[in-house]
RNA sequence: GGCCAGGUGGCGGAGUGGCUACGCAGCGGCCUGCAAAGCCGUGUACACCGGUUCGAAUCCGGUCCUGGCCUCCA
């Protein structure tokens, strides 16, 4: 079966073409790194890569592409407050990036381009739409003349005049439509600036995209996305500058987006105070537990974060490497990677696992093969079972074998009240015994 | 107000015009010295009201409710 994907801009799931018959572009709007990285921000990188790793096994050549947004207002405030400078924040902030999302087993894009790298490819588009009479000067500011282009508005399905209708923020006066955006924007001496036709200053917020992706992927690429919130403005933008800029000619052909990621119910958000960073989580979980927990629901639908979403993760995970922990993956189960292609249905490809994980326990060896192999199709079940249950503590092993050797004698004796006693303290080390015939295993709980 | 998603059993969460989703929890049992793990069995679901149909939770119309976006946002 073929990947068939839901494309945003024509609302309907379709079966998936890429441009060239070997090679797919593919363009994710990734992260402003003011701050660490939250598990919205995981839930964005977790899609794209399991789409990425899907696209990888039916072509030969993926290029994907996940911008870093390394200039914007809210790096310059968070610099601010914190004493320190911009790029020594973003270098911080990007590393512990990089590092939080491989620990959640995101493989690294191909290419992950900073807009502070791309300045001149962002002054030659804008320049590019100054003269073909989509973008005006004004106050050595940059605008896009949103009327001018009659396409505006096709992704969030908004017409200019709801859109002005709906707006929240005060229109500043120097736009000559409340719905024109920025392009390029002045900087004072102390804000971070380039030198431009129009004098010292900075992009705005879509400009970068445009410009990263055209000089990735081409002028017309095969998938673009984000999280949902990015359709309006930020990807309605993108393509309005791409298009305009590029006579017409579409950005990408397929649109992808995330949902959204809510916390017990409510909106995450700083104003709430409960945004969930993926540092304190990996302090908790494994990095495949909150993998599987992100991908637990269908990746258009909201997810509600709760610590009974991440416990029943965890249970899975348990029981499938019970089942095929050092297994040698075999080739990935048919109806597995058919649920994949069906528009990522995770939570079917999941329910398959556990079908595959019942038929491993019963001792059937090529369901253990294909267990394995199509979980780490998903980018779980990667470890060694010991790995998973014992972790890398080796300094307690010794200790807890001496213990168990002691309950064992213990039981001979027909003492079980000293057993018992000796796997209460095991249990208070949150260390869980499992009698076999084989003998008596450990593992962390 | 405009646009877009949704409302499924105690909870999470797919799907479908007629056939058990799946998982977690619960309950009963097997196994066990007792547990753990494993195994077997087990329950009430498709927001509401109409309509189409042999048959709808699934299609159509209406109602109610929830969430997201409407120039900071993954």
């Amino acid at each position: 079966m073929a990947l068939a994907l839901y494309n945003s801009l024509t609302h309907q799931k379709e079966p998936f073409r890429p441009m060239r018959p070997d090679a797919v572009g593919i363009y994710a709007c990734g992260p402003t790194v003011h701050d660490f990285a939250h598990i919205g921000n995981a839930r964005m990188v977790v899609v794209f890569d399991l789409l990425v790793r899907v696209l990888r096994r039916a072509y030969k050549q993926v290029t994907y592409v996940r911008n870093i947004t390394d200039v914007d207002d809210k790096i310059m405030d968070a610099a601010k407050r914190n004493g320190e400078g911009i790029a020594a924040l973003t270098a911080r902030t990007s590393a512990a990036f990089q590092q939080h999302m491989a620990a959640l087993g995101a493989q690294a894009p191909d290419v992950q381009p900073r807009a502070t790298e791309h300045i001149p490819e962002m002054i030659a588009m804008i320049q590019a739409l100054i003269a073909k009479g989509h973008a005006y000067v004004t106050q050595n500011t940059v605008l896009f003349d949103v009327p001018f282009d009659p396409h505006y508005g096709q992704l969030s399905r908004q017409d200019r005049d709801g859109i002005v209708a709906g707006a929240r923020v005060d229109v500043a006066a120097y736009k000559r439509d409340p719905t024109d955006f920025v392009l390029w924007k002045p900087s004072t001496p102390e804000q971070p600036g380039w030198d431009s036709p129009w004098g010292r200053g900075r992009p705005g917020w879509h400009i970068e995209c445009s410009a990263m992706a055209e000089k990735y992927l081409g002028v017309t690429f095969d998938i673009h996305g984000g999280g949902q919130d990015l359709i309006f403005p930020h990807h309605e933008n993108e393509i309005a500058q791409s298009t305009c800029a590029h006579d017409g000619a579409p950005l990408a052909r397929t649109w992808v987006h995330n949902g959204f990621i809510t916390v017990r119910g409510e909106k995450m958000a700083k104003s709430v105070g409960n945004v969930v960073s993926v540092s304190d989580l990996l302090a908790k979980h494994d990095g495949e537990t909150i993998r599987l927990t992100l991908l637990s629901a269908h990746y258009r639908q909201g997810l509600d974060w709760t610590d009974e979403v991440i416990e029943q993760s965890k249970k899975a995970l348990d029981r499938w490497y019970r089942a095929a922990g050092d297994a040698h993956a075999g080739a990935p189960d048919a109806q597995f990677l058919a649920a994949l292609d069906d528009d990522l249905n995770t939570p079917q490809a999941i329910a398959r696992l556990h079908g595959l994980a019942d038929a491993a326990l019963a001792g059937d060896a090529g369901a253990k093969a294909a267990l394995k192999a199509s979980a780490e199709v998903m980018g779980v079940l990667a470890k060694g079972g010991e790995a998973w249950f014992r972790g890398d503590a080796g300094g307690e092993g010794a200790e807890i074998e001496a213990l168990i050797a002691q309950r064992a004698a213990a039981k001979k004796a027909k003492n079980f009240a000293e057993a018992d006693r000796i796997r209460a303290v095991l249990d208070t080390r949150k260390i869980v015994l499992e009698d076999s015939a084989n003998g008596t295993t450990w593992r962390r709980a």
